[in-house]
DNA sequence: ACTGGCACTCGGAAAGTGGGAGTGCTAAGA
DNA sequence: TCTTAGCACTCCCACTTTCCGAGTGCCAGT
């Protein structure tokens, strides 16, 4: 890591909270003005002469002022940024979101919206893997003769429902029976465990299982192998904010990224990455390692239930972004996150 | 009505398919050699003059060709379009989204990726209103001593669920019988007149229901109350589709278009109107009445289950869109949606 | 070590230029 | 009377030229 005077690292932090703000490449006479420094243009120009041998800032062409680089962004969150306690606006209007009464789902996929609101950038959460959760109990609905409902229910209260039609009909008791078999058989395991337990119990085809397990299985089957189980965990909200950054209406970037997205594949990537570790993390400019995000950083924060890292929301922005306030915004929701899904959502 | 000479129609129709088709305002020269016209470019100049009278074409500029104004476009969509039976390849495609076995809510809210991907547009699909939904039944399960699930199926086979928190803790035998009690007092009412009669009774907090049912109506109340109930039943996939127009790149009218696919309001009442006749409706830049929406077309087509309308599908693009195509891509959409949802999803 | 001064560079806006595509009009031909 | 060839005209667009100003780097003086 680089270690610079500390009239370098002021000079620097003044730069970039400029640049952020403005969006203009900045000259040693503005810099001086702006931030109101004891030392003249000609000063700061040896000294930005330095960060930049240092790879910290560029001059876009000869005689423009400078612009961070990504390592420039990368050292001013790592150093200069005292992580600001969040705006008491901001936390109200978080929090205000945690007032209403919703079901955990409903309430996390609620958060991309949320930061997409309070930043004004894209937000982006990574839900829960479904095939992780833990199972609870599956129920069967008779709806009609042919139609039956079955409800998959997991510890941390996702509810999962799909209408299948099985090959014959059955009473509401040999349903309840069903079901009631069917969860004393399959207790505690995950989802995912339990799928793979229901294709090996269909694939022994054993006639020694119960009739009424045997059913169970068939119907249960039919969920867990449904697309539902599969669904890539990942919304994204307030695309649109992005396309007020003029440094972003290139069409061909914007494309690239409307379409990452759209395919959520490497953004769930990025995610996933992030969960491995606490706390907030950044991926500034191409950090992230993928193409349609190289001008954009991404801030993200994992949220626990009941200690356990379960997912992470984000915001996706310009790498020139408000790092303390996007930072302190993201922190603090992925915490009340946390705390309303640990001690379960009062009414 | 306007009415033209043949010549004029065929001319017109040339024109219009050219600048679908290119993107660039057409000459007199270029019509002649990419229509294959028998006569001159001059009495080409001749017609066009006339068509540009009637306020079918316009000029950008003294010397540059012409372009199609909304008014062509609509005579052109009324008046001269043989709608043309589907590519097979298309219908094809669609009908293999078809053959997934699925929820009938998921599958319907498929078709705006299905549109999307078919047309390179965005596809737009606007769902049943839920408490225009007939209800079937409600079912409460005990999760655990202070949480319950409550589910929702209405007749045409959604399902709703919320866990909620009552005041004392319930048997599972209460509880079916409760949810036993409720769906006999409820049957066959809409969702919307279900819940008004709970506002009713817990309004009137009448001593002489039977306790249970009151405990009934408590917890459906919250699911009745939610926000699940009021949610805008509109979705929307594939904008990013619309970036690859150059006539859309322009930033504002682009940021002013995907702030409508996110506030879904505006999109949401064309959708209405399109829900009151039959058939493919377009609404060609302006008509739809929505600034937003101003150089872009609106396809839909309104989708049946048993014969009554429930639904949209559509199309967003740009005024300059494969009418032809894109008319009977949603048609056969809706069409194939209706008879999927109409006898059943077969597996 | 800092600063004022100064020559230099370069991008971007403004203004000028030429070419080409397309038009409207007119007059001649079918 | 309708069509067409011809022609002058218009106007955009792409290209160059010019000019200005912001900003730099360097040097010499304090």
């Amino acid at each position: 890591m680089v270690s610079l005077t500390p009239r370098a690292e002021r000079l620097l932090k003044a730069l970039i909270g400029q640049y952020i703000s403005e969006g203009q490449p900045v000259g040693s006479r503005t810099l001086v003005k702006q931030a109101g420094l004891e030392f003249s243009p000609a000063t700061v120009r040896n000294i930005m002469s330095d960060l930049e041998e240092l790879g910290l800032i560029r001059s876009p062409h000869t005689s423009a002022g400078r612009v961070p680089t990504e390592r420039g962004y990368r050292f001013f969150v790592n150093t200069l940024l005292a992580v600001k306690s969040p705006k008491t606006l901001d936390v109200a209007s978080i929090e205000d979101r945690f007032l209403a009464d919703q079901d955990p789902q409903q309430l996390i996929e609620s958060m991309s919206g949320l930061l997409s609101q309070v930043t004004k950038l894209a937000g982006i959460v990574r839900v829960p893997r479904r095939a992780d959760a833990g199972f609870l109990q599956l129920d069967f609905l008779a709806l009609s003769p042919t139609r039956v409902l079955v409800i998959l229910v997991t510890q941390d209260g996702q509810v999962l429902n799909r209408v299948i039609h099985p090959k014959r009909s059955y009473s509401a008791s040999e349903l309840q029976q069903a079901a009631n078999v069917f969860n004393g058989a399959y207790a505690g395991l995950s989802l995912d465990d339990v799928r793979r337990s229901l294709v090996e119990a269909l694939r022994r085809d054993s006639e020694d299982m119960q009739q009424i397990l045997r059913s169970a299985v068939e119907m249960a089957h039919q969920v867990f192998a449904g697309e539902a189980m599969s669904e890539a965990p990942l919304f994204v909200s307030g695309e649109s904010n992005l396309l007020a950054f003029p440094e972003l209406s290139n069409t061909e970037k914007l494309r690239r990224l409307f379409e990452a997205f759209t395919v959520k594949q490497d953004l769930l990537h990025l995610l996933d990455q992030s969960m491995v570790s606490q706390g907030v993390q950044i991926f500034i400019g191409a950090e992230s390692g993928y193409e349609a995000l190289e001008s954009c950083s991404v801030v993200t924060a994992p949220y626990e239930v009941d200690g356990q890292i379960v997912g992470t929301v984000g915001v996706v922005g310009p790498t020139r972004m408000s790092y303390d306030r996007v930072i302190s915004v993201v922190d603090v929701t992925a915490r009340l996150l946390s705390g309303a899904l640990s001690h379960g959502v009062p009414s």
